[in-house]
DNA sequence: AACATGATATCATCCTCCTTTATGTCTGCA
DNA sequence: TGCAGACATAAAGGAGGATGATATCATGTT
């Protein structure tokens, strides 16, 4: 009975031969001599139990046999082929796909000028980014369903994660005209509470961390505008319907502009950080690992 | 840079590592120790100057660049497997075709019922039998494109081909109930000069080899028709329009019944043979070797 | 016919590198 | 903290493939 063969160099180098219908000409391509190749095509033969090639004056031609099996086995030698070159575009960084968990805020100040110039340089390299509050984009991380988070502080540092700090943000208070009376003076946090407040809404960082500050203080707030997005908070300070309380940044162009102010008190805010993310257990993929240098991780 | 993988085994034991998802695993159903899976991966690895695997607490699992590769490698081991399985079925004559060049006398006195009894044998086995004169038989056996060919003789044997006699055949003149008076005569072939005849056209081995024994003994015969097939002279005969020169067996139904005599001549018209002609340069497939053993060759 | 040529087959030897055995290391779990 | 399971490492030994020389065979040439 024909025996399955437990060395696939045999099938390398009968794919050799059979395209070539030479043993000398495939020794040539392998690099190994013409009696390597006619021992290998002979225990081929010896294994499988069946001639694979005829033996002519000048070659070797592929017996019925050895035909049917050449399509089969070209094919998978074709296909080990690709697999090498497209593992190999990946590690150039021509193929490949980077998946990353961050908030819109980490997004919008600190990822996207680096997203932009890796792009830049490896355009082939697919960016996947999910939008997820911290918490959920910290599980992602540990599921291995993204390369890395940027997260603002606080969040729940897990032991098996591993967070770097890349740049430091702190949360502002800031109005309109309507508020001009608070401008230039030293507040205390307490005063906060008679003031309509205009926060991010949920469970997202930001708010939590100032909770857990103004807590601290012995200050409850009663925010009377909750929204999604810090752009709509600072367009609700514009119009004079409360005091925002966003991260400085989204803000930065009002403030320059004196269309908003920066409420100032005599407690300091303590500073919130941007954090990149990863899971020491799921190795990178190269594109990723990339990416984390520019970085600076 | 990354190598190419210059040992195909490697990816046999990464196929199992991947699909186990654990070295010990794939040891197991490679009949081969835990340490050498490990070096294998690791060899892996070090061509392709990549992380295959994740080792994990229990078992490992593929990196994004194992997945990556994975993808082909399996295909591959796929196709390797199938073409194995593909020339199982061949060898064991549950698949594969067969190519005969025979005439169509060859065919209906001899190939015929043999082709039935392999065909009940081995019903997966395509026959083609491709009907062509002697001359272009022998010249598609030496292009290796019929496995062999049945013929009769007399044939211009060509030192590369090996012929084997299968059977007797007789060439005979008959004739129809008007021809009665050379019915039970001694005939002397000069006679035929002068008889209207009824003879195969062309280069038929048939016409010829009755050319050139009729030329041995100076009868230069002018036929009054030339047909295209036995069965066609046959009827001719009976109507009466000439004396057939055929195959006896083409004729035997109705010499027997009466319908038509043979004539009888001085002189005995030599035998002819069927032959099968195979190529010794042109290895056989399995399955046309098994149905020249039911030839008995 | 004898010979030169180009190809494959064979053989003995050598050496690579894979396998094995034994042991170490790590992780998760009780 | 200790155990069990799984992968990693190291050293040694051996199987089997590669090599180089040579034989053989078919072809085409003079």
């Amino acid at each position: 009975m024909m025996e399955t063969v437990n060395n696939l160099e045999y099938y390398k180098v009968f794919c050799h031969v059979a395209r070539a219908g030479s043993l000398t000409v495939a020794a040539g391509e392998l690099n190994i001599s013409q009696p390597a190749v006619s021992q290998s095509v002979k225990q081929l033969e010896r294994a499988l139990r069946v001639k694979l090639f005829t033996r002519a004056a000048k070659g070797v031609r592929l017996t019925t046999e050895g035909e049917l099996l050449y399509g089969y086995v070209a094919k998978a030698y074709e296909q080990i082929a690709l697999g090498e070159q497209k593992l190999r575009q990946m590690l150039n960084l021509e193929l490949g796909e980077i998946h990353i968990g961050a908030s819109d805020m980490t997004l919008q100040f600190y990822l996207l000028p680096y997203l932009e110039r890796f792009h830049e340089k490896y355009p082939q390299i697919k960016v996947a980014v999910s939008n997820a509050p911290t918490p959920e984009t910290l599980l992602n991380l540990q599921d291995g369903k993204i390369d890395f988070g940027v997260v603002s502080t606080p969040f729940e540092s897990r032991s098996d994660l591993q967070a770097s700090v890349v740049q430091e943000i702190e949360d502002v208070f800031v109005a309109g005209r309507k508020f001009i009376p608070y401008k230039n003076r030293m507040l205390d946090l307490q005063e906060l509470e008679k003031m309509p407040l205009i926060c991010l809404e949920g469970i997202t960082s930001t708010r939590s961390h100032m909770e857990a500050f103004l807590r601290q203080n012995n200050v409850l707030i009663h925010p009377e505008f909750e929204l999604a997005t810090s752009d709509m908070i600072v367009q609700f300070a514009l119009r004079n319907l409360g005091v925002g309380c966003v991260v400085r940044e989204f803000a930065r162009e009002y403030l320059e502009e004196g269309a908003l102010f920066e409420l100032r008190f005599n407690r300091i805010i303590p500073k919130r950080h941007f954090c990149v993310v990863t899971n020491p257990r799921n190795p990178l993929s190269v594109a990723a690992k990339n990416l984390l240098e520019l970085l600076g991780i």
